[in-house]
DNA sequence: CATCCGTGGTC
DNA sequence: TGACCAAGGAT
């Protein structure tokens, strides 16, 4: 810790209060924490694994129905390998990033060929799947198995940042001094830090969010670095805004909503009327082509891919 | 490491 | 009303 930039200044926080925060957020989880489905015990690995896929980027509120209408159509990851990836494309419906459902699709299919039809357990093995990095991996590993990971969402990131460093926001990428961090927070127990890895990430979901934290409520209020320090405004440039309108990404939206909702394969006419722009509408189809989001019939004919 | 990748709700 | 944000991953 010798360098002094804003992202790494912070000290590093001492076991003994790292281990004042563990009871008050363990315990204010246990009455507070939401009761979604993929916390239930049937949900089992293959169900907290599709909510971590649908999760990336995406509300709760969102998730929830098509989580369930996924899991009664497809119960187990050999269920949905043995459909084709167009379906999930097609279930997916409007939650965004639809590659999304393309990684899930073939990650149930190794799963499928090289589990046994069973979510692996181990960390790096859930790592190899496709859609599955760093936070998704120690996500399911952590949620689903109990076991002692670092789970370093956009939640757990922002808490860390307050409570432990004394900054309002994390920094735009994650550093290893907040990897760092967060072992050092981790509880020695499994169970534990199992637990604590949930219920660090449902505080910073419902109380300490990036905008109107509710310090009130906040259990470890009286031992926030921030809060103590006044809760100083982030300092230095903001975050890029993602622009939306106008950019590929929108079209490639509705592109595909056509094909989604088409249960025929589609003509270049219907496609064409999406966007007023051709050149920009040539790319983000050839681009949902190669993703393999699409599947080119020739002639002008397209569809949802069979493989 | 910066950029791309959807969608809809909020203040 | 437009900018910001929401359980990231791949390149």
């Amino acid at each position: 810790m010798t360098d002094t930039t804003a992202d790494t200044a912070t000290p590093d926080i001492a076991t003994t209060d790292a281990a004042a925060f563990h009871s008050p957020v363990i315990d204010w989880f246990d009455e507070h924490a939401r009761d979604l489905p993929w916390r239930r015990p049937e949900a089992g690995a293959w169900g907290v694994m599709v909510s971590e896929f649908m999760l990336q980027q995406t509300p709760v509120s969102r998730v929830l129905p098509v989580y369930e209408q996924w899991m009664a159509r497809w119960p187990r990851p050999a269920d949905l390998a043995a459909d084709a990836p167009g379906e999930a494309v097609r279930a997916w419906g409007r939650l965004g990033y639809p590659r999304r459902a393309l990684r899930l699709h073939g990650a149930a299919q190794a799963i499928a060929e090289r589990h046994g039809g069973d979510v692996p357990r181990d960390h790096g093995q859930l790592l190899s799947l496709p859609g599955i990095g760093e936070y998704t991996a120690a996500a399911v590993a952590s949620f689903a198995y109990g076991q002692r990971h670092a789970v370093l969402d956009t939640n757990v990131r922002r808490v860390f940042a307050r409570a432990a460093s004394g900054v309002q926001y994390p920094p735009t990428a994650t550093t290893a001094s907040e990897r760092r961090l967060a072992r050092t927070l981790l509880p020695d127990d499994e169970a534990t830090a199992a637990r604590w890895a949930a219920a660090s990430m449902e505080l910073g979901a419902l109380l300490c969010t990036s905008k109107n934290e509710d310090c009130s409520r906040c259990p470890i209020a009286s031992r926030c670095a921030w809060r103590l320090a006044g809760k100083p405004a982030h300092e230095g440039p903001a975050r890029r805004g993602q622009t939306y309108a106008g950019t590929d990404r929108q079209v490639r939206g509705k592109l595909l909503a056509v094909l989604r909702e088409a249960v025929a394969p589609v003509e270049q006419s219907a496609l064409d009327a999406v966007w007023h722009e051709p050149v920009q509408r040539a790319r983000a189809l050839d681009g949902l082509v190669a993703d393999g989001l699409v599947e080119p019939l020739g002639n002008g004919v397209y569809r949802l891919p069979l493989s």
